[in-house]
DNA sequence: TGCTTACTCTATTAAATCGATAGGATAATA
DNA sequence: TATTATCCTATCGATTTAATAGAGTAAGCA
């Protein structure tokens, strides 16, 4: 079969990552943190490592960034609207840190970016949901080793503020 | 401003879901593990948990884990692919365990299905790749941080094995 | 008062993935 | 040779992500 218009381009020119483990193809990248988190962790640490509480410009953090000015903005928005940044309209305005970096637990921060910190509903303690598919918790597998993954997962998030952050 | 058709019936009955910890809205349950994945544990679990190595079928694993039965075709024949199942074809045909659960590591069957175990590609082991936007990775704070979430999700990874997982 | 600056908000877009389904090809058994 | 069950390719709709556009609003300054 010829291989035509996209599919030719991506056959081409897309990136296919292998797994080493068994050489299984993945056409992508699977990234579970999503630029979103990223680019917001980015920019609270360069607000923290700023002198004082001068509020800086969204266009100054993007550039130091190299981030979307306009993505930028509605992330520090929804920062702004969950109480860990301030922000001043009109010249000398921008967007600071409300609070002290050492007050700031990556666990607020990435419920707030990314939502629930576990792989699956079913173990979220803040997202909790049940699995429509499994009729046991107790007795299913994927919960049990989930289980494990969260709670390492949230004991990093939990011994880091933001202050830890900054180099 | 009305709302009309798709949006109406998604602001009537799609969840909502909001973050307790900041009021921040988020329109989906992010699910970080996928149904892929998941399926592919809970199939590998109740091969484990056969008496001997007698071949199963695919219909008789989806029914019993409530899975589709065609997607999960697709999901073990990966999984045969790359040499952690074995299959029979034909009458008594089916899929069965080729090692000793105790000797599948977690590691390799996420690597396998999940791809990827780092949140960014540039804390990953087998996955590694540059950050376009991020000139250096020792003074970045997200590689600082995904970097330790990294290594506390592959110790769990490590310390489980196939056969731990079942009840 | 009026001008400039910079945040605020809504809407829209293209590209991509996920989960699922369909349908036939192939191989093994009776 | 008929039946059984895996193997394989192709396709679909729904949903999300990342980014962009453009107008609205409030603060400061002359």
């Amino acid at each position: 079969m010829l291989l035509t218009g996209l599919k030719l381009f991506r056959a081409c020119f897309c990136k296919i990552l292998v797994c080493p483990i068994a050489n299984v193809n993945f056409p992508y990248l699977r990234c579970m943190l999503s630029k979103k988190t990223k680019y917001g962790l980015k920019a609270l640490t360069f607000l923290a490592s700023q002198e004082g509480r001068v509020p800086v410009q969204i266009s100054e953090i993007a550039k130091h960034e190299n981030i979307s000015q306009k993505f930028l903005e509605s992330i520090l928005l929804t920062l702004r609207k969950t109480g860990i940044l301030g922000s001043k309209k009109g010249k000398g305005g921008g967007y600071y840190l409300i609070k002290d970096p050492k007050d700031i637990p990556m666990t607020t921060v990435m419920r707030v970016l990314e939502g629930p910190i576990a792989m699956v509903p079913c173990v979220s303690l803040n997202f909790y949901e049940k699995c429509g598919d499994c009729p046991d918790e107790a007795s299913c597998s994927v919960h049990k080793l989930m289980l494990q993954v969260r709670d390492s997962t949230l004991e990093v998030f939990r011994n880091n503020t933001l202050a830890d952050l900054v180099p």
